[in-house]
DNA sequence: TGTTTTGATGAAGACTTTATGAAGATTCTT
DNA sequence: AAGAATCTTCATAAAGTCTTCATCAAAACA
């Protein structure tokens, strides 16, 4: 499920937006300033982040900046302002995606980030990778043979096998596998790792599909 | 070079925005209908349309439903409405990427066109440097591949490519490699260099990229 | 030109992170 | 409640990385 990042200090505006995204099923996480969005971007994996520029402690262009010193995800502005060198300041200078004005229509705004998301995401779904996904049965398909895997290493495979060719952390990995913050060991993931590593080598000893990002994480390729 | 397809019928507003386009260095091919754009389309690469929607031979939509069969590429809708359930429309049923209205500032059709190839080709970076950085997958791509480097280089030499042309002190660089204060030798530098600029060597054994500033530190010349 | 300072280089060893196998704890099923 | 499957932890091995050091080369300086 992707999740959309929002910063907007209008609780009014930031709620129906995240009413109709999460009735789209995205998954919403508003916040009212930079700060904590910046803190939330840091330790996990955003989608897409939806930003009002008039916040009340940092111009939302800060935060833009921050945000494309780590990541290319699509950001879309969300602007009082109707002024056209902001426009091209944000779109151009800061690598914004898009850029709406107030008054905003929240349908609008959710078919913005509709059409930004289907620009990045549909190399995933078309590359004719060796993984695929049996939602129903709950299995991850490799080289057309279903594979027996643990409700955690089902989690985890699947979770890399939608988003292949990117390094995932340790404790991004854990939070998949629990609803509620667990206490455990962060290790713990290396060792589910490991299982999913040996069911795949049972089908194809040769390759090595999970990387290892030392300090950071793993990432499946393809 | 990218070609953008202009379908505009106000020859005034397609000659200034192929002016500032080409003036960037695009390829720009400009149709005053609908049917011969979609004939050039079939037949040549295009990377990306701007398309008027007030064409005299068929609707922009129909147009955009039309490419849509066979190709995601982006498309930018120009609309002398702004009309909220056209925008809808146009982002969400018909696949369209952006949407501006008239009268517009070809500057600012030219930020959304930028906007969006960046998104679709991120590997086309402003300048056209040797060095772009991965960061979903933490590596930093050298004539268009993707270097193995540990943490350390990683941080270093990815610093260096988002500030190239200037120096570094090797007290910042060694601020960049840890988190906190590290009683090392600030020599440990020269040694992360050196093992940086043998990785790049391997790759191009002509040239190095890195520039020793006696007394100070280093930096990275495009 | 000779001396001094600074950087480059290669290799050794200390240190850190990850892999592995197995045991213990927990949860689920029957 | 017993048994099975799964998850977590632990100890140790293995791999990879960072730092230091000795030595050589280059530049700056007098």
């Amino acid at each position: 499920m992707e999740t959309i990042l929002i910063v907007e200090d209008d609780k009014t505006i930031a709620e129906s937006i995240c009413f109709i995204l999460e009735k789209d099923s995205f998954n919403c996480q508003w916040f009212d300033n930079g700060m904590d969005a910046l803190e939330f971007h840091k330790d996990n994996e955003v989608d897409l982040i939806l930003l009002d520029v008039g916040l009340p402690d940092m111009s939302g262009f800060d935060l833009l900046r921050k945000v494309r010193e780590k990541s290319n995800i699509p950001v879309i502005i969300i602007s009082a302002r109707d002024d056209e060198s902001d426009q091209v300041l944000g779109l151009e200078g800061l690598g914004a995606n898009a850029y709406v004005t107030k008054p905003l229509s929240p349908r609008l705004v959710v078919a913005h980030v509709r059409a930004q998301l289907r620009t990045v995401k549909p190399e995933v779904k078309s590359g004719d990778s060796k993984f695929s996904i049996n939602h129903a049965m709950q299995r991850v398909v490799f080289l057309n043979q279903e594979l027996t895997l643990t409700p955690a290493e089902y989690k985890i495979l699947s979770h890399l096998v939608k988003n292949p060719n990117r390094v995932h952390s340790r404790e991004y990995l854990m939070s998949i596998i629990w609803d509620r913050p667990h206490g455990s060991d962060i290790k713990t993931i290396n060792t589910h790792i490991k299982s999913i590593r040996k069911r795949l080598h049972e089908l194809d000893e040769e390759n090595d599909y999970i990387e290892t990002h030392r300090g950071i994480g793993y990432s499946l390729i393809e």
